[in-house]
DNA sequence: TGTACATCAGTGAACGCGCGTTCACTGATGTAC
DNA sequence: TGTACATCAGTGAACGCGCGTTCACTGATGTAC
């Protein structure tokens, strides 16, 4: 393949991601159609299955420039002469307005699902612990006794129980928080988890 | 109609509820099918349209049954004897313990989605505050300056936090904590909650 | 530089399938007299 | 109690549609000589 036909197909590539992207922000995961994806691409339709796979990978594709957004944001939201609990509540508010500034874009990265039994791929998996990473540092310097294992999952915890309650917030069924309070309840939330936060012994 | 036909009708009614309810739990929402539940439950494939509105109806009545068992459980995972703290940890355990036993059907209750335009009925809307009611009681206890409202709203972060770390766990990709150590976290987490509460200034 | 040939991205009509919902029909149950 | 008629639950073949994916074809681009 040349080098000319090569920039012509990455070229392709990501007007399709763009157009994938636009599609879900619009529709959500359920909006995104072949037809209309590589009409917006300005390609015809069997041109994406030169481009990707299949619908499937053009999600992830998605989802993974999702995800680094929403990690150089989380990153951004980290200030040198902030206190650890003022770091992490920096992070937790950034978190909640990426997913209020983001929803449909956001909901695809915890709602897609390959079809039975497909696996999803490596290069994926691995983009999915920015969201934990940023939350570690802090962590630690809160709590310098824990080992590096008990620390993950205790962030993974504190990220889990932030993203429940914006979750529920956003799309919950009459349980979740109302959106005008959800930065303060969520502040309230990392409040406590960064001042109670221990070991519960097994 | 006589009430012989009146009895058929709400037993057949019955079969098909029963039917999704094994078709969901095995297959998840996906896995729920005109033909796989009409044949389940012995009627032919019209006959759910004489039962049912139509499938998302049957969804929303086996959605109603999951919530009345949830309810149910968490009922009775309170005890007169028990601290508001141990009645907290208490309710999180069993609510544990419920989406662990009953993952699909769980799942089912946050993630079914009506189509574009369709609102949820009142009668099925009422039942979501379940999820919500049993933790307002203890919380009182723990913090009598409350208002009615603020106790309900930080009942709904404390309930939407478990959640978020429940669900991530069971579906999270690669960033929910490990199942094995589920259970312990809910507990570090519910700690924080009841210690830690507090309003925080907006 | 020019010509013949090879390659492969790009095309879009057609395929195929899953599946919810409808609808004309039937037969059991109930009512009227 | 028996007969004629009405009703309506129950039936399942057929409809319809959305939509992902394929595939035979084309034309632009690149290579060999």
């Amino acid at each position: 393949m040349t080098s000319k036909a090569e920039t012509k197909r990455e070229n392709l590539r990501r007007r399709l991601i763009d157009s994938a992207e636009v599609a879900i922000r619009e529709g959500g995961l359920r909006g995104l159609k072949a037809r209309d994806v590589t009409a917006r691409a300005g390609c015809a339709l069997g041109g994406l299955y030169n481009a990707v796979q299949d619908l499937d990978q053009l999600v992830m594709l998605v989802n993974s420039r999702t995800l680094g957004r929403l990690g150089a944001d989380l990153k951004n939201a980290v200030t040198a002469e902030d206190t650890p609990t003022e770091t992490m509540q920096a992070l937790a508010a950034t978190y909640v307005e990426f997913a209020l500034q983001n929803t449909a874009l956001w909901s695809a990265i915890f709602n897609h699902r390959l079809p039975e039994g497909a696996e999803i791929p490596d290069w994926h998996k691995d983009e999915y612990p920015v969201l934990i990473a940023e939350i570690i540092a802090p962590l630690k310097q809160l709590r310098p006794d824990l080992p590096p294992d008990a620390l993950r999952l205790r962030a993974q915890t504190l990220f889990a129980s932030v993203h429940g309650v914006v979750q529920l917030a956003i799309h919950g069924r009459f349980v979740g928080v109302p959106l005008s309070m959800l930065k303060s309840e969520v502040a309230a939330l990392v409040d406590a988890m960064t001042r109670g936060i221990h070991l519960v012994k097994q």
